[in-house]
DNA sequence: CGGGTTTGACCAGCGC
DNA sequence: GCGCTGGTCAAACCCG
């Protein structure tokens, strides 16, 4: 998570010198203002988002989303929602289909909607109504996973591929490179797994994947990673996080004790 | 050289 | 039965 200068909340460095307070200060209250702002917009956003996929109300539980599950929805403000997310979920039975905006410098054979499985082309065929390519895809992690995907662009809005899940994978999501954590944190597609905040004895472990909105959404909602996506689960990762008494508490202390100890450094 | 992609051929389902 | 269409296979090809 970034806080804008490129410092966590946990990084030491970040905030101190204690003393120097009076800058920092200013800086850390501007900081609270736009966090406040991108809080409001997000429960709006989140709030369309519940009033479409009922079984994302679990989300709800946090303050910060039970505000937003008060906002009026409708068409046109789902419309807009999907729009600014980028991604339209679509699920019959075992099958899903998922519209996802794709760059307009995406060429046809670059038909790749990054979902966090690893996929092999099978093939592609031109279809009857659409004059771009659909590609087949099969499930490349697990050689016995009987899930296949479709991607095809949409011939009215080129803008948007639409990709087809049939089944459902019979293994744990492998993201980007095969793994849920540790190096591949840092890459395109893949989430950060854990953090962790020691203070005082106390550990928090935030797992998005086990506690986070991630963890509630339904597979064909957990495919899409889009980047508008990821900053979507991000930033409802550091809602819940502002709104979580213990998290604060635990921060708090941390940023004491880090200053505790720094004040002899400081004087020296 | 191994793994992934491409692409033409093949197969099955469906409507006429 | 025939033609059309979507889906799959597999050899050839490409790439790191």
């Amino acid at each position: 998570m970034d806080n804008g200068d490129g410092s966590s909340p946990a990084d030491g460095a970040g905030l101190l010198p204690l003393f120097a307070r009076s800058v920092k200060a200013e800086g850390l209250e501007e900081k609270l203002r736009r966090v406040q702002d991108e809080n409001r917009r997000l429960a709006g956003t989140l709030g369309a988002l519940l009033a479409d996929h009922p079984h994302l109300r679990t989300l709800a539980k946090s303050p910060a989303s039970a505000i937003a599950a008060t906002t009026p929805s409708g068409s046109v403000a789902n419309a807009a929602r999907e729009e600014a997310v980028g991604v339209k979920v679509e699920v019959r039975s075992k099958i899903r289909t998922v519209s996802t905006r794709a760059e307009p410098s995406d060429s046809d054979a670059n038909l790749i909607v990054e979902d966090g499985y690893q996929w092999r082309k099978y093939g592609q065929k031109v279809t009857r109504d659409n004059p771009y390519p659909r590609g087949y895809f099969r499930c490349a992690f697990a050689p016995s996973c009987p899930v296949k995907k479709k991607v095809q662009r949409n011939a009215e809005d080129t803008s948007m591929l639409v990709a087809t899940y049939e089944g459902e994978h019979n293994h744990a999501q492998s993201l980007a490179e095969g793994s849920t954590c540790n190096e591949s944190a840092g890459k395109a597609g893949s989430l950060p797994c854990s953090f962790f905040l020691n203070s005082s004895g106390q550990t928090i472990t935030l797992d998005p994947v086990k506690q986070g909105p991630w963890s509630t959404m339904q597979p064909a909602s957990r495919k899409v990673l889009t980047p508008d996506f990821q900053k979507l689960l991000v930033d409802e990762m550091v809602n819940s996080l502002k709104n979580d008494a213990e998290f604060m508490h635990a921060l708090i202390n941390a940023v004491a004790n880090k200053m505790v100890e720094n004040i002899p450094n400081y004087f020296s």
